[in-house]
DNA sequence: TCTGGGGTCCTAGGACCC
DNA sequence: TCTGGGGTCCTAGGACCC
């Protein structure tokens, strides 16, 4: 924990309400609710008017027209979000080079490498108050709540505090006395669960949570809870404000408006999605090794079935096909209510090409455009999905290989044949290796799905 | 007309290797 | 020859956040 209050959190107050109630005057001063319009809805915000009325975030749609019928249903527009958003961040890139962004509308800042002395707790205040002014400016009215402390969790709790619209500052050397007497569920992290967890054994204040030892906090509550528990209950917080945060995993899904119980129509979901999915990897220069497919049923029980390929993909097809082979394996039993594609274990390009330019080297001049010019069979690299190989998938190698060597499973087969194929055969033509089911050796009639390697190592094909 | 969609982090068990 | 421990990877599920 710092000695300093340099630690700032920002909040935009009921944010995409808000821009809602800026772009459209007749919604201002009335409640504004938006969210998932269809019966299986909920909000996702609720403006303060509609809070009034008890209406909150996460509650069902139907719950939030019962209680508020009055007023305007909004299914969002996530464009001007994002660009609101953009605003945002940028005002804060100018006051400070670490800037961490939590969501749309949070994000801390770390005012020890900003102008500003930050030992001088008014001239603070001054700065804070003049970023939410210029916010308001910028956003053309739209307003934040803001809290600097000594940490992260001080800033966080201590933007609760004056919200909406106000700014609150935490002295040094007083975090602990303010945090005692609140609920543990001040603490972030500490949810529902956890709070009954902790109620059962009477514990139900910050002060209270300072009472058991480590040792207890992490035998009722697991090694990473426990120990950070007992720290955080004292305030003792000493995590940095990280301005670059990698993305861990990427995912779509999508919650039916009456249950799925249709293979086919499932499948097209999954293609549909597994598109999505490549999309975004894509355009963020991302691929990953891992594919689950997150099932859940008519009576929300959710389950979720992953795979992980050989090497990284970013292939629609190869996305779609090993979602699809783990909704094969799955029980539909009465019905889904949701469907959802995810691919993680990421790793961006740099390390796919640093891994190929053996056999590979890149070369820009060889560069395919990524249109709808298939991709020239010879252009096969080490680490390449056998399926994988379809123009715009983002594996955009110079050189091709002369041969390609494919390890082939079957399921009677587990550790199949290895063969050998020029890089020119059909068998391994883009065109005709689209799909799983469309990659055949023609030589045993076993549809195969592969991973292209350098000659004489490994690589899985499954039927 | 019960319970969104996008994420992160943690836990636990089994496989496998040394 | 019945008895190890540690590390890593993979899978599944759960809690939590906005």
């Amino acid at each position: 924990m710092r000695s300093t209050a340099s630690v700032m959190h920002l909040d935009l107050d009921a944010f995409f309400a808000s821009v809602e109630q800026r772009d459209k005057p007749s919604l201002r001063g009335r409640p504004v609710i938006v969210g998932g319009l269809g019966s299986r809805g909920v909000v996702s915000t609720a403006s303060y008017e509609a809070r009034t009325h008890g209406v909150r975030s996460a509650m069902r749609m139907a719950e939030a027209r019962a209680r508020c019928p009055h007023a305007a249903f909004l299914s969002g527009r996530f464009e001007a979000y994002r660009e609101a958003s953009a605003v945002v961040m940028g005002h804060l890139r100018e006051i400070s080079p670490l800037v961490e962004p939590l969501s749309l509308d949070e994000a801390f800042v770390d005012l020890a490498v900003a102008d500003v002395d930050v030992t001088d707790l008014d001239a603070v205040r001054d700065l804070v108050a003049s970023i939410r002014r210029e916010i308001t400016a910028r956003t053309h009215g739209l307003t934040a709540s803001v809290g600097v402390a000594s940490s992260k969790l001080m800033a966080k709790i201590a933007s609760e505090i004056d919200k909406p619209d106000g700014a609150h500052v935490v002295a040094p050397g007083t975090e602990a006395d303010v945090l005692g007497p609140m609920q543990v569920t001040a603490i972030p992290g500490v949810g529902p669960a956890t709070a009954e967890r902790l109620r059962r054994v009477g514990i139900t204040t910050v002060e209270d949570l300072r009472e058991p030892s480590e040792d207890e906090l992490v035998r009722l509550l697991g090694q990473a809870s426990g120990r950070s528990l007992h720290r955080l209950s004292r305030a003792q917080d000493d995590r940095a404000v990280e301005a670059e945060r990698e993305t861990k995993s990427v995912s779509v899904e999508d919650t039916f408006t009456t249950d799925v119980t249709d293979r086919h129509r499932l499948g097209a979901e999954i293609e549909t999605m597994a598109r999505a999915v490549a999309a975004r990897l894509a355009s963020a220069g991302l691929s990953g090794r891992t594919v689950t497919l997150k099932l859940r049923h008519h009576d929300f029980e959710t389950h979720t079935r992953s795979s992980t390929l050989p090497g990284p993909t970013d292939s629609p097809t190869t996305i779609a096909a090993t979602a699809r082979r783990l909704l094969d394996d799955a029980d539909l039993g009465g019905g889904l209510r949701l469907i959802g594609v995810g691919v993680s274990a990421l790793a961006d390009w740099v390390q796919d090409d640093l891994f190929t330019t053996e056999t590979a080297p890149l070369d820009p001049a060889d560069e395919q455009p990524r249109d709808d010019v298939p991709t020239p069979a010879t252009d096969w690299s080490p680490g390449m999905d056998v399926h994988h190989a379809t123009h715009g998938d983002g594996w955009v190698w110079g050189a091709g290989l002369e041969r390609v060597t494919v390890r082939f499973e079957t399921r009677t087969t587990p550790a199949g044949p290895v063969m050998t194929f020029p890089a020119s055969d059909p068998l391994l033509r883009p065109g005709h290796a689209r799909d799983a089911e469309d990659l055949t050796d023609d030589r045993t009639g076993t549809a195969v799905r592969g991973t292209v390697e350098q000659e004489g190592s490994g690589a899985t094909v499954e039927p």
